[in-house]
DNA sequence: TACTTTTCACCTAGGTGCGAAGAT
DNA sequence: ATCTTCGCACCTAGGTGAAAAGTA
């Protein structure tokens, strides 16, 4: 399997493709955040060996940069509204420009509560050259705001984290594996004025074969959670789900102090 | 003082200018919704006389269209970050077309809290040649889901509703006054393209004095609204409020059943 | 006649990779 | 040598009023 490259720049990329989830086995009536991180996958950096088309570690990571955590801008909303259609995540921008746009950094380490407040980012912040794994989160909603803080990548009961291995992807400044180009210009209808009329050699269809990141029938991802049948582990065809256990984000009776 | 015309379509076309509010004086860790809709000034129907420059009434009004609220798309939010900035009502459309692009029509007499759960609609339907005057709405948002019906106006405690007699408006399906497509050619970034280089005989400066509307010192209204210090009735320069006791909108202990 | 719908050129706004230039 | 930044042509997406055509 082998993975893409995504542009970072100062002023935000998109990432192409962007992730796109289905989910199901939510309670209707519930209220959820959805959310995505990225983490990195490992401590190292890396550069790309031309003659071998290979990537290679190049040393160790450099120093990590501010958590940052998109929210998905339908947050909040019921279980039944997640449920109905596919959540896309396509207004999320990479960057490696570490001075925020707006300058409240850190305040995301706050209540979850407290998150949909904040103004929103849609940049997530990252170094270039390095491996790294989108998560997404589904996180109930609490009644009022309980100042129970939540961590950049939040955890506790009511929170549950997937991530995709297939979605691994390499951040870099400019693409260095020329297949990749060429994937990201046939498909980014914004990329269009670069497509080359006579078909390269090598079909595209089956370049999108190798790059599993690519493949349509991963571009749409299943959660698969049936509350009151506390499935674990595997679901769907190919997300790995890690995390609490499925019945935590089910129910939720409000109760108060 | 003389009213704007607005154009209405069958896919839905913005106002300009669009709405905008400045909001003071909420309870700033309170959640609430902020929504628009637009109700006829009268029960009659119009016609523009040209050689007058005046609007006459032309029989009574046509029966009345499904009643339509804007939920402003960044709500539910706090008072705090609804006050930090000017909010914009840009979004929202005007509409003749009594067929829903979705299909929901009335599902928005449901409950307030259920409102952010559908399908959020941008469009409000409007009859043409009609007069109609938009208002703005600030609900609190109860905690939990309590299934206290709201009506399509949603009244009772911890919601008010502002009205600026300054924006009412007549809808149109083509320009009738002249000097009202002057203003819109010159200010709406959108119509830059029928921009005339040589201005034309009377300033458009001058114009925008005679239009309410149009006037910058209203393209900014206040609501002026502090907890505690129940004021009521005429609040900042030109605004006219209505509705429950301000002290209902700024403090809300979260209680449950 | 009086109003509405459709199509269109012309804009705003912003997402692409390219290639030259810059940085280390 | 390797990586990053910037300006650019070329796109997508969609908001304008004009003018012609449609409706009743």
């Amino acid at each position: 399997e082998i993975g893409t490259e995504m542009i970072i720049t100062k002023a935000g990329r998109r990432m192409f493709p962007a992730m796109r989830v289905k989910i199901s086995g939510l309670d209707p009536h519930q209220q959820y955040y959805i959310a995505m991180d990225i983490v990195p996958v490992d401590n190292k950096r890396y550069r790309y060996v031309y003659h071998s088309s290979k990537w290679m570690v190049a040393g160790n990571a450099d120093s990590p940069v501010p958590p940052r955590v998109y929210i998905h801008p339908d947050s909040p909303a019921s279980g039944e509204t997640w449920m109905r259609q596919v959540v896309s995540f396509d207004k999320l921008k990479l960057t490696n420009n570490e001075l925020d746009d707006q300058g409240h950094v850190r305040a995301i380490y706050t209540d979850i509560v407290q998150m949909h407040d904040l103004h929103r980012s849609n940049q997530i912040i990252l170094h270039s050259m390095h491996k790294y794994q989108p998560r997404v989160h589904v996180i109930r909603k609490e009644c009022g705001e309980e100042l129970s803080p939540v961590r950049a990548v939040p955890v506790g009961e009511g929170t549950r984290t997937f991530s995709f291995p297939e979605t691994v992807f390499t951040t870099v400044t400019a693409y260095q594996n020329q297949q990749i180009t060429r994937l990201k210009i046939d498909r980014n209808p914004f990329a269009k004025g670069f497509r080359d009329s006579g078909r390269n050699r090598m079909g595209l269809e089956a370049l999108v074969e190798s790059y599993a990141f690519w493949r349509p029938s991963l571009r749409t991802l299943t959660f698969e959670d049936i509350p009151g049948m506390a499935k674990q582990g595997m679901h769907g065809a190919h997300g790995a789900a890690v995390g609490a256990p499925s019945h935590l984000l089910s129910t939720s009776p409000c109760s108060s102090p």
